[in-house]
DNA sequence: AAGTAATTTAAACATTTGTTTAAATCATTT
DNA sequence: AAATGATTTAAACAAATGTTTAAATTACTT
């Protein structure tokens, strides 16, 4: 059923998977092409240059990024269920796209422009509303008030870097693959009670 | 005053900048010789190839990073202000080195076996007698009942981050550098507050 | 079926990059 | 000062890598 993919596809999801997992200095136009069962030259004749394939799936998975967020803060509900929720969200997304902080944390700082071509991904979470429904619940005294940047590092924090440092507790821990991912999906419960807490400190947590 | 460095130190401190700022795969030894001052022949004269080099310093940076725990762990106090210090400690070690944790895990996706060579490091901090002390004082009901991993985790997540995704947050809220810098040793106070409420949570915090 | 355009391939090209060589320079010892 | 060994340099080499070319194959239109 997935056989039935272009030249093109195929060649996009293998440089995804490859971009993913090395980063662009960490790979090769040819390990891709292989990747996708394909000839060195097609690569350049469907996307003209390793840099303009980059572009291309930095961007989609820029995208893919944002709008799992942005999903959240849409939803009708109250702030603390919206929080709670995000936090899950944000946690079961990085499980699932485990090489995807450290891909963007990598590709920023190669090319910090690359960002500055994608900021308009980024208004979108300001445009959603979540940051004034955040400063009204802090006023009412519902949540802490500390300043959404903490906010958001606090969130990204713990909800990434487990998944950043996988390799790392694997080696230094002495953890087979299947003990890790079974710890790390442990870990969103704990993450999420310590977050909730602290940042709605007034209300009582199952 | 720092013009006395032989060939051979200069070399090295110009690839402990270079490999901490680009990873192995990001940078040539054409670079590392020239934030050296030198001829490109002189790094393969000093270390043989691009791949001794960087062992030597990944091993040495990694030394560097370990120490800085252990030094803790062997201070005569009580758990709580151990941990209080600890997290302290591991900040601050993290923002003098900001390059450091990507660094690592870089490196440990590139070559898995890089951790291998280095474990005898690592069981120091287990040596130092800090995991049973934690037992202790969690089957006292002083520390939170959770498993050490969650533990380490949970600092690290915290510690670590801030400065891993720090140009991702600089792109993304239109900060300055001074402003991020600012913001990241605000949220040192936060991390520790936090942290320190949920480890230890029937304790009053000031 | 013939012709046309798109796709695919193998080979080649130019650059980059890790490493080596052989000569030149410097420092130290005798 | 001569000689010896260490250090430095420029040049070269081989392999890897991004990209292009030109021919071969396929798909599609008329």
């Amino acid at each position: 059923m997935k056989k039935e993919l272009s030249t093109e596809d195929k060649i996009k999801e293998a440089a995804k998977t490859v971009f993913l997992q090395k980063g662009f200095s960490g790979c090769t136009t040819r390990e891709i092409a292989k990747a996708a069962g394909m000839n060195v030259a097609l690569v350049c004749y469907y996307f003209r240059s390793k840099d303009q394939l980059f572009q291309l799936i930095f961007q989609s998975i820029l995208e893919e990024f944002v709008f799992s967020l942005i999903q959240v803060f849409q939803e009708e509900m109250p702030l603390q269920d919206k929080m709670r929720i995000l936090i899950q969200k944000r946690y079961e997304f990085v499980e699932k796209n485990p090489e995807f902080p450290n891909f963007i944390h990598n590709e920023i700082k190669r090319n910090a422009e690359f960002m500055q071509h994608n900021k308009k991904v980024f208004d979108k979470i300001a445009s959603s509303g979540i940051f004034e429904e955040a400063l009204i619940a802090q006023q009412k005294g519902e949540m802490r008030q500390i300043d959404m940047f903490h906010i958001t590092m606090l969130i990204m924090s713990n909800c990434d870097f487990p998944f950043i440092s996988r390799n790392f507790h694997i080696s230094t821990q002495e953890l087979t693959e299947e003990e890790m991912t079974e710890k790390l999906s442990e870990h969103r419960h704990i993450v999420s009670d310590m977050l909730m807490n602290y940042l709605f400190p007034n209300t009582t947590h199952s």
